[in-house]
RNA sequence: GUCCCCAUCGUCUAGAGGCCUAGGACACCUCCCUUUCACGGAGGCGACCGGGGUUCGAAUCCCCGUGGGGACGCCA
């Protein structure tokens, strides 16, 4: 049979973190297993989805590129296929029609509460032999619910989670057709995965509880019942819970502080997943290693710093050219034109290992664009009275020298020896002057993509 | 409150009863490299939540506790 695994976010916001490692993993078994991916837009709930949100989740998916085989599917379009099977629900006895009010209901369960029970329904709608329903009251438009079994266990075997079974009798009957008619996610959820010939669901451990009303449903409709795999949920740098208020990004966010997808992907892969002792692969490897096994069934706490690593790897791989068109992008965004100065590329060469994130690169680079501002403490301390002198003489020969990598060296070397000094007491007064501040390359590599003129000049403005 | 789930270094994790003196990675510390800062290299610090079982032997299996999380919607 052929695997087939699904994506199925309800579009109320973007796609953060904890939703892209969810679709990451559906979308890696579905690979692993030359199977088929499906994105599933569940906007049922009319109120909350938005266009935007769907664009934001499109736009995640594609940064990421993670691409789906079927879709994307909105259940808004299938609100026929679900009503014909309500009433084919109501009229074989699996669902019923409940005219309790939310009133009511909130009633309930507020008593329940107190009572220290859980709150569930209590099932006065609920047809049952020989048993009279209330009357009807005039002017409420019912629910539907379904029938839920009474009595028994469901279980199944989760693919991360291991065995787990939960007594029907914690089931109430849950509503799958609101007072307007329209399906709820649960109910949803069912026909989809069903007819849309879901094998493996993957998703957020949040649906844990949710799993057993599903699996009755299933039953009731006769559906085969596809394979359950929870993911336990991402914690945010702090341990603390993500959500909109607290730390949840949208990952375009990353995208715009400068990481990689590769890097994302990579330690999203990482994070609750492991093959061994692994720790850097692309996506291909992981496709090819990916299992449920090795998925751990706690919650994992979000790393910035083991993020960063990662970054900093990919970037040091990247294809230079593409680092170029990107940081080109980053820099224009703070109106730095580069092509006010050295080439982009071997700029990017020099500094490239020293980034964790291209919008660190790109600040980096700046100074070979645009006139540096001097760093007052670096100045204070390299650009001492001792050493202007000798910063000039330097100035004018190099003048006259050949722009070369090696003979700048060799003008900086002299001056050492020629003088008795240590190389730094030459080069920071030196890099001081070109880049503003004390930490660059090596600066006869700065001086030299700089270029003769510029590098003079800068150094001219000292004096 | 009720039900469900989870528990190895600060963090992500390896670990399927002996291979564990608990391994790797990030971070941190030291040293090396060095033209500053990085990069890179070599070391170091650092964990099985507690208590009971089972077993010749438990990080691993079982039970109880403790702690954390999730779910209890005409949200998904």
């Amino acid at each position: 049979m052929t695997v087939r695994t699904r994506f199925a976010p309800s579009p109320t916001g973007f796609l953060h973190i904890g939703g892209a490692r969810t679709a990451l993993f559906s979308w890696a078994y579905a690979r692993k297993h030359r199977g088929e991916f499906i994105l599933r837009i569940e906007d049922t709930d009319v109120a909350r989805s938005t266009p935007e949100a769907v664009q934001a989740i499109l736009d995640g998916m594609n940064w990421l590129g993670l691409s789906w085989d079927e879709g994307p599917f909105y259940q808004m379009q299938r609100m026929d296929r679900y009503k014909e099977i309500i009433q084919k629900m109501l009229a074989d006895g699996s669902a019923y029609l409940c005219y309790s009010t939310k009133e009511e209901l909130d009633a309930l369960r507020e008593a329940q509460m107190q009572a220290g029970d859980k709150p569930r329904y209590d099932g006065r709608w609920r047809p049952e032999e020989g048993k009279k329903l209330p009357s009807i009251p005039a002017g409420v438009q019912p629910v539907v619910r379904f029938k839920n079994p009474k009595t028994g266990l469901v279980e199944w075997v989760d693919m991360v989670k291991g065995h787990i079974a939960i007594s029907n009798e914690e089931l109430d009957d849950l509503i799958i057709a609101r007072g307007d008619g329209t399906p709820t996610y649960n109910f949803c959820v069912v026909v989809d995965d069903w007819e849309m010939g879901i094998t493996q669901v993957i998703r957020g451990d949040d649906h844990v509880n949710n799993t057993p009303r599903q699996i009755n449903m299933l039953k009731a409709l006769g559906a085969t019942i596809p394979q359950y795999a929870h993911l336990s949920m991402i914690l945010g740098d702090d341990g603390q819970k993500l959500s909109k208020r607290h730390g949840a990004v949208s990952v375009m966010q990353y995208d715009e502080d400068g990481y990689l997808p590769e890097a994302v992907l990579n330690y999203l892969a990482r994070l609750g997943w492991s093959h061994g002792d692994d720790e850097i692969f692309n996506m291909e490897q992981f496709c090819e290693w990916f299992d449920l096994d090795h998925i751990t069934p706690s919650a994992a706490q979000f790393n910035t710093e083991k993020l960063n690593w990662l970054n900093s790897h990919y970037i040091k791989q990247a294809d230079l050219a593409n680092l170029s068109k990107d940081i080109t992008k980053r820099l224009s965004l703070k109106g730095i034109d580069v092509g006010n100065g050295p080439n982009l590329e071997s700029v990017i060469a020099l500094y490239r290992e020293r980034s964790n994130t291209l919008n660190e690169l790109a600040a980096g680079i700046e100074y070979f664009y645009k006139t540096p501002v001097t760093d007052a403490v670096a100045a204070e301390k390299h650009l001492t009275a001792d050493v202007m002198p000798l910063m000039k003489a330097m100035m004018l020969q190099l003048q006259s020298a050949e722009w070369t990598v090696e003979s700048i060296h060799h003008i900086i070397e002299q001056t050492v020896v020629n003088n008795g000094l240590k190389f730094p007491k030459v080069a920071m007064p030196l890099r001081v002057m070109l880049t503003g501040n004390a930490q660059s390359p090596s600066i006869d590599a700065v001086m030299h993509l700089l270029g003769q003129q510029e590098a003079l000049k800068r150094m001219a403005t000292f004096f």
